[in-house]
DNA sequence: TTTGCCTGGGAAAAGGGTTTCCCACGACCA
DNA sequence: TGGTCGTGGGAAACCCTTTTCCCAGGCAAA
């Protein structure tokens, strides 16, 4: 009768045994290495089929030094920006044979040592850094660790690689999409400006603005904070005055589903007097708004992609140069 | 000169060389197990401790027979509700020192099947399977695995353990609190009839308003959308009548979300004209709308937690009664 | 002094693979 | 017929830790 020798787990072992050659013979001739007559190989490949064998990973990567898996580590609770990049690192990786730890750390420094230390004994091949603010780092330092680590949506060492979207190309496709609108008198409603992602983004309207032609009315910055809240504000003081806009950019969706909302309860019509775009492209609130919300995506799947396809090559061994990567961001053009 | 031989990683061999004993008594020592004098511990200890010694969990998982990882398997890609799970899971793991692999599958049986071919590889000692909706299984068959599974917020076969929120009860408390404060005319709009969710909230609420004493109007249901938009329109459908409700509980947050606005620019007033509760607590909604919804928490976190406490039981060996465990909900009371 | 027990510690196997050698054998050539 | 070479396959070491015996020696009791 063939079959494994128990109920057990069936090990190469198993294999060999009943494909009547030693187990070193099987190895080879499962992984494709060593020479092997086509024909044994063949029939080492059947049995091992015939016994559904799948070789123990853990036991590989003892000899190995690779265990396929690494580690991801997150600050950001709420995940609305982790969760794409996780889908995307998950993705990026599975193709690789790798699977991902996921350690959500929540800011605090001894849950993320914690974390760090089981990654560490269970022999990560890398780790990826992962947050919601660049200008945040980890409570933790993942310096001088014995693997690879790159950093995505949080602050890195200069010579680590940290991926980032490009804050500052999105917002200028923002403004330039109004201005293509004949929109002229252009405003900025922002997050706190404690947020280096809002500067830089503000910093990249006030030069798109600058450079246009013809030259549209003075950038006007506003800063507030990231909530709905603050969009239905800042539309009341922009509209206190003579002069209203007829152009706002909105730092991300949930200020613009304010300052949308605002506007409807004002009479105004969106986009016929005032064009709205967003950031973010957060389906949930950009699709519900009405008129829908021309946005920017910060395509951050795409992102968590390339950092488990950077991280595997500095795993094998590829030297990647450091610092900030930016990636771009893609406008999307609704109803707004 | 103290220390290991190489810039390696320090292994127990070095511990021991050090220490001048055996590996085995060097294990004993800091497993704290066998018999070793006192002194003859504290050294290796100490030694261990200088040396910076961490055994390998691969090594150790290979003898033990535990890999102190478990597998998570989720449908949901936007993760609004998979998220807090996620969290929940891990956080209810780290302690007992287990690691989770997370595995975003969207729903695609081929890929489904490789992730969950390389958790069993890596000989994970348990899987948590997770989606968003109770009546829609994974598109893979997790009966006859080789190690526990237990389903959250996915449907699972009945012998094993599901976790779910008690929807009834949630619905419940829901209906109680606007009887509560004198509401009489109660409705209740939610998603779509398919929804196994959306009935048995349907469900609920029509008992509780038929077991309140004085009782009152009769129960009146409108099934839609899980969107915004359907709440608005929801409210259209109901003024457009002479009998206006005076609470509408409502089947998820977004939903409610769209009521609150529609009533709002109809000049209805919430919560002096109409108390509004709703369901998710997905606070990003539930504290933007004005006034800040009053709704229901399925207290996803913790039922993550107890999912993977429920998990490691099974994995020790207790068995549980399989079936359906229904956690209950928290009714969080905000302005509406 | 012998016997027996207890104690602390070590040798070796096990766990499931991979990899480095090394060997046997047949073919080919002189 | 003897030597050389190429080929297919195997023995054993190794990865790192745990665990199961087993042993040596000290001490007390007989």
């Amino acid at each position: 009768m063939i079959g494994p020798t128990s109920s057990e787990r069936v090990t190469i072992y198993d294999v060999a045994r009943i494909a009547e050659v030693s187990v070193a013979t099987a190895s080879k001739a499962l992984n494709g290495t060593g020479r092997i007559s086509e024909q044994t190989r063949d029939r080492i490949k059947r049995v091992a089929q015939q016994l559904g064998f799948r070789p123990n990973a853990l036991a590989r990567s003892l000899t190995s030094k690779r265990s396929f898996t690494v580690g991801l580590l997150t600050d950001d609770t709420y995940g609305r920006f982790t969760l794409p990049v996780m889908a995307g690192v998950s993705e990026g990786l599975i193709d690789h044979g790798v699977s991902v730890f996921l350690c959500a750390v929540e800011g605090n420094p001894d849950l993320t040592r914690i974390h760090l230390d089981a990654l560490l004994d269970k022999q990560v091949d890398g780790i990826i850094a992962t947050g919601k603010r660049l200008d945040k780092p980890l409570p933790v330092d993942l310096h001088n660790l014995p693997v690879p680590v790159v950093y995505a949506l949080t602050a890195g060492p200069a010579d680590a690689v940290t991926l980032v979207p490009d804050d500052r190309q999105g917002a200028i496709q923002a403004v330039q999409h109004l201005i293509a609108r004949q929109r002229r008198r252009i405003v900025h409603v922002t997050g706190p400006e404690t947020f280096e992602v809002a500067r830089e983004r503000a910093r990249a309207y006030v030069d798109a603005l600058r450079s246009a032609e013809p030259a549209p009315a003075e950038p006007c910055v506003l800063y507030g904070t990231w909530s709905e809240r603050w969009g239905h504000e800042a539309v009341a003081r922009l509209w206190s005055g003579p002069d209203h806009p007829d152009g706002i950019f909105c730092g991300n969706d949930q200020i613009a589903r304010g300052v949308i909302d605002a506007l409807r309860e004002r009479g105004v019509r969106v986009p016929a007097d005032v064009s709205i775009v967003g950031f973010d492209n957060w389906e949930i609130v950009a699709e519900q708004t009405r008129p829908p919300l021309t946005t920017i995506d910060m395509n951050l799947k795409e992102l968590g992609r390339q950092a488990g396809l950077t991280l595997i090559r500095s795993i094998t061994g590829e030297r990647a140069p450091g610092g900030l990567w930016k990636l771009p961001c893609s406008l999307i053009v609704r109803g707004s």
